[in-house]
DNA sequence: AGCTCATGTAAAGGGCTTTTACATGAATTG
DNA sequence: CAATTCATGTAAAAGCCCTTTACATGAGCT
């Protein structure tokens, strides 16, 4: 075929970093359109290679998915760690912080937050994938059980419960109002403030409340 | 309800009751394969009609997924309608009860959550989709509301807050934990007693604590 | 009985997925 | 340096799905 150097990129026969083309591709695409709206072909075409060439690099679309979604719980997980700091400047603004470093993730990267949560990938397709994942909720755990070993032992909760409690408001508040574009629902406050609001009201019912915060 | 020739195999050329029995094939093959894995085509197959039938009765594919999605939300509305039971015996109980439906819902009807919240249906498609999930929300609303009545005007909160926190923690543990059977999380107990406590501590950070609750 | 129209079918165009056989050329090796 | 190897590309094809268009059927009304 004559496609005589239309792309910039493409030097020859080869691509020369197409794995790396077909993940960026998948991305644009998934932000776009949706998860749904991701082809396999349109990756390639938007890659100026053939319908055939990405399993070449992928065993399949799930598997490309997959690795889309591995990526984002690593970039995810490196967010919250971030935010949460090691509990700095003090573990109570340092939770709230993470909880904006979720929501901003889901916002400002609707892609990756699809895969990662949205793609109903077979959960056994990759170990990787779960082990990012682990890490990601590791950030939470790792916060709540700071926050937690601030009560007097008698009135501790458990703090595996503690990170749950949070994570899922986190999530829901995310799924429900913070994402990109589309279904969300008009809220008397931003997202971020109803998390932070969310938080506040459930440290205090456990006992982390007032002054010993701030 | 059963008019026509339910589970019956059609007579003639025509079905006689199509509409209902390619939403039935619908949620069956959503419960079993995901959201992904029903296909126009395949429930004409079940329904044994030709892939052009659906056409008659659904102006494409996304058209039957909404029509899903607001039945189930009409079902979902039912059910926690009922589960709050206007705040019998006790608006506390009765807002636990609410959550345990919740949490019900997603596990026992994976078809119809998923169509609800994880099809991406452009949200434009239909407004009655909105209207049936308004409604679902509006007994969050009721619950919350209720609650919020019997703190002191001083210390009461914005009720609409309190009940989008309640919907976030029940929806982020009905997400991440509840669903019907794959993506499941190891987890020290049972969703239902996790958003129990969950609302527990809320609730108690809002004030609503002790013995006025029971 | 005859008509009408909702509801079905057949056929076809276009797209996606995945496999198989073959082509290319970059990297390795003698 | 030349030959070979093998990862990485292409072409072609089978199978499935979505959707439209033109046509067929027969249920219900007059």
């Amino acid at each position: 075929m004559s496609w005589s150097r239309q792309g910039r990129k493409r030097r020859g026969y080869h691509h020369g970093n197409l794995r790396e083309t077909l993940i960026a591709a998948a991305l644009d695409l998934i932000a776009e359109k949706g998860p749904a709206g991701f082809t396999f072909a349109e990756a390639a075409r938007l890659a100026g290679v053939s319908p055939a060439a990405p399993y070449r690099h992928f065993r399949d679309r799930d598997a490309l998915m997959a690795d889309v979604a591995r990526r984002g719980f690593e970039r995810f997980a490196a967010e919250l760690a971030r935010a949460w700091d090691e509990g700095r400047p003090e573990p109570f603004e340092a939770l709230q912080n993470t909880g904006r470093a979720y929501l901003a993730f889901a916002r400002t990267e609707p892609a990756y937050f699809t895969a990662m949560f949205e793609a109903q990938l077979p959960p056994d397709l990759d170990p990787e994938l779960a082990r990012a994942a682990d890490q990601a909720f590791a950030v939470v755990r790792q916060a709540s059980e700071t926050l937690c070993a601030r009560l007097p032992k008698p009135t501790r909760p458990p703090s595996l419960m503690v990170s749950l409690h949070v994570w899922a408001m986190a999530h829901g508040i995310a799924t429900l109002f913070a994402r990109g574009d589309a279904a969300r629902r008009a809220l008397p406050m931003p997202p971020e403030d109803l998390l932070e609001a969310g938080l506040l009201v459930y440290l205090g019912g456990l006992g982390l409340g007032g002054d010993q915060n701030r």
